[in-house]
RNA sequence: GCCGUCUUAGCUCAGUUGGUGGAGCUCUCGGCUGUUAACCGAGUGGUCGCCGGUUCGAGUCCGGCAGACGGCGCCA
C-alpha cells in the first residue's frame, strides 16, 4: 500500500490540483449548514480552502461527522479540486472522504474579541490568520538578518544570557538568583560581544533580550529579541550605512517572501517597496532638534533626548527610516565615546522608524577612554570594579569599533504595520503579563 | 514613577430616578441542496470583580481593595 500523500492549501489555491484527486489534512476555519449541504473552510499553515460536503458523495456517518464537527476541529478530507466563482480563492475542494481526528470543543475565540480576552486565550489565538500572517513575517525577517551578516562575513558569536553587570541601567535589570549569589538577565549582548571583535572581527547575534522597564505601550515588551552587530575597524558612519542596509535587506525579503501575508494585514506594498529602493537620510540630533524647531513649529531645547512626539514628527518629516546621529553625550551610556570634532555630542546613533514605530535601531562607536568610562560610571553609582573585564580589553590591542542593536518586534510591527508591538512575538511578555 | 479608561452570561456589550438582570454572538435542538464570520424557529447559560457602608430595597449611590487595558517618561 502506497502512503497517503497530503497536499497543501496554497498549492490548491495556485491551480495547481484542479480537476485532481487530493488529500488535505488541517483544521476546521469555519462550517456552515445547509440541509444536505456543508460548507467546511478548512485551513492548514499555507491557507484556506472551501470544503462541500453534500449527503450522497460520502458515507452517511461521515456526512454527519462533518455537519456537527466545530470550529477547529481537526479533519483530514479526501476530495476532487473544482474551480468554482463561489468559493473564496476561487478552488474549492468536493469532499468524498472526511475523517475527523479530533471532535474540537466550543472555540472560546468567536466573533467579538477584546485585546485582554486574546491576550488570556494567545495559546488559541496563535491560530488566527492575523497571528499566523505575523508570525511568518517575523520568520522571514529573522532569517533575513542571518542571511545579510553571513553574507557579508560576520560570525554569529552568542554571549551569556545570565551576566552580572548591567549595561544599559541598573533600574531596569532582572535579577536571578544564581546558586548563593545572585546574577542579572541579559540587557544586551555588547559588552561580550567587545570581546568577542577581537578574535572574529565582524560577529553578529539574535536572541532575547530581558529589560524590566516600567514601560506601559504599545511599543515595548520585558522580553524581546534584539539582532546585535559589533566589528572590529567600523566607525560610527560605517555602521550607520551597514543599519540601513540590513533595514533594506529586510524590507526586500519580506517584498519577496510574504506577499500574501501583508494582504491578509492590508499593508501597502508599494509604500514598502519604494521604502527598500531608498536611501535613508542621516543627520545629527541637532540638525533634527532645528528641524523640529522650525520646520514643525517645536520648542525643544538643545540638550533633552528626543521624545516619542519629537520622534514621530521627526518621522512624518520623512518617509524613509531615518538616521539621528551625535545625541548630546550627558544622557548617553557609558560606553558611547565623545565626538572629538563635537565634545558635547556622542559618536551614537539610532535608527527612527516611520509612521510612529519608533526607535528599530540603537548604536555607537565605542569608547576606549577607561577614565572616561570610569568617571560616567561612578556617576552612575556602578561598581566599577565589575567592569574589570571590559577595560582589559581597552588595554590589549585596542582598536576603534562600534555596533548596533536592531529590534527584532519593533521592525516586524513597522513592517506589518500593526498598532500593538505584543502582536509581533508569540508570547508577549509585558510589565502586567507573563501569562499564558 | 505620573496620568487616564474599564470590570454585568463562554465572548462583545446595553441596563433609565435605587424597585423581580437583558440583547447579539457561541453552544444545544429543529428547518433549509450554494453558503461566504449564512438564514429561519426554539432552548441552555448569571457570585453584576471583591470587601464594607447608606437604604425597606443596591448592577445602579458612597468608601476601600484587586485586576485589566492604554498614554507619558525610559528604551530596541
Amino acid at each position: 500500500m502506497s502512503k497517503t500523500t497530503w497536499t497543501k492549501i496554497e498549492e490548491i489555491l495556485s491551480g495547481n490540483k484542479k480537476d485532481k484527486e487530493v488529500h488535505l489534512r488541517g483544521w476546521i476555519y469555519r462550517t456552515r449548514s445547509s440541509g444536505n449541504i456543508v460548507f467546511i473552510t478548512m485551513r492548514d499553515a499555507t491557507g484556506i480552502l472551501q470544503a462541500t460536503v453534500k449527503k450522497g458523495n460520502l458515507p452517511d456517518s461521515e456526512f454527519e461527522d462533518g455537519k456537527k464537527a466545530l470550529i477547529e476541529s481537526s479533519i483530514e478530507l479526501t476530495g476532487k479540486v473544482k474551480e468554482d466563482k463561489r468559493a473564496p480563492g476561487g478552488y474549492e475542494l468536493q469532499v468524498t472522504k472526511l475523517n475527523v481526528i479530533n471532535f474540537a470543543e466550543p472555540f472560546p475565540i468567536v466573533k467579538d474579541q477584546s485585546p485582554e480576552f486574546l491576550l488570556d486565550q494567545r495559546h488559541l489565538w496563535l491560530r488566527s490568520r492575523k497571528l499566523a500572517s505575523i508570525l511568518k513575517i517575523r520568520s522571514t525577517v529573522v532569517g533575513a538578518i542571518h542571511t545579510f551578516f553571513r553574507d557579508r562575513g560576520f560570525y554569529e558569536f552568542d554571549a551569556p544570557v545570565l551576566q552580572p553587570n548591567q549595561c544599559e541601567g541598573g533600574s531596569t535589570l532582572f535579577e536571578v538568583k544564581y546558586y548563593n549569589d545572585k546574577t542579572y538577565l541579559s540587557q544586551s549582548w555588547q559588552l561580550y560581544a567587545e570581546a568577542g571583535i577581537f578574535s572574529l572581527e565582524k560577529i553578529y547575534n539574535m536572541g532575547p533580550t530581558f529589560r524590566a522597564e516600567k514601560s506601559k505601550t504599545s511599543r515595548h515588551l520585558s522580553e524581546f529579541w534584539m539582532a546585535e552587530m559589533e566589528a572590529a575597524w567600523m566607525d560610527l558612519h560605517d555602521i550607520v550605512e551597514v543599519g540601513k542596509d540590513e533595514i533594506r535587506f529586510i524590507l526586500k525579503q519580506i517584498l519577496k517572501n510574504n506577499k500574501n501575508e501583508l494582504e491578509i494585514l492590508e499593508q501597502d506594498y508599494k509604500k514598502l517597496k519604494q521604502i527598500s529602493e531608498s536611501e535613508f537620510p542621516t543627520i545629527t540630533y541637532t540638525e533634527a532638534i532645528n528641524i523640529l524647531n522650525e520646520k514643525e513649529g517645536m520648542n525643544i531645547k538643545w540638550g533633552k533626548d528626543l521624545r516619542t512626539l519629537e520622534e514621530n514628527k521627526l518621522a512624518d518629516y520623512f518617509n524613509t527610516p531615518v538616521a539621528v546621529t551625535n545625541y548630546p553625550v550627558e544622557i548617553m551610556a557609558f560606553y558611547k565615546p565623545r565626538d572629538p570634532k563635537d565634545p558635547k555630542t556622542a559618536l551614537c546613533f539610532d535608527m527612527i522608524a516611520p509612521e510612529g514605530y519608533g526607535e528599530i535601531i540603537g548604536g555607537s562607536q565605542r569608547n576606549l577612554d577607561v577614565e572616561d568610562m570610569k568617571k560616567r560610571l561612578k556617576a552612575m553609582g556602578e561598581p566599577v570594579e565589575n567592569y574589570k573585564w571590559y577595560f582589559d580589553l581597552r588595554r590589549f590591542g585596542s582598536v576603534p569599533h562600534a555596533g548596533y542593536g536592531l529590534g527584532v518586534e519593533r521592525v516586524v510591527a513597522w513592517i506589518c504595520g500593526i498598532d500593538n508591538i505584543k502582536d509581533t512575538i508569540p508570547f508577549p511578555r509585558t510589565l502586567l503579563r507573563f501569562r499564558p
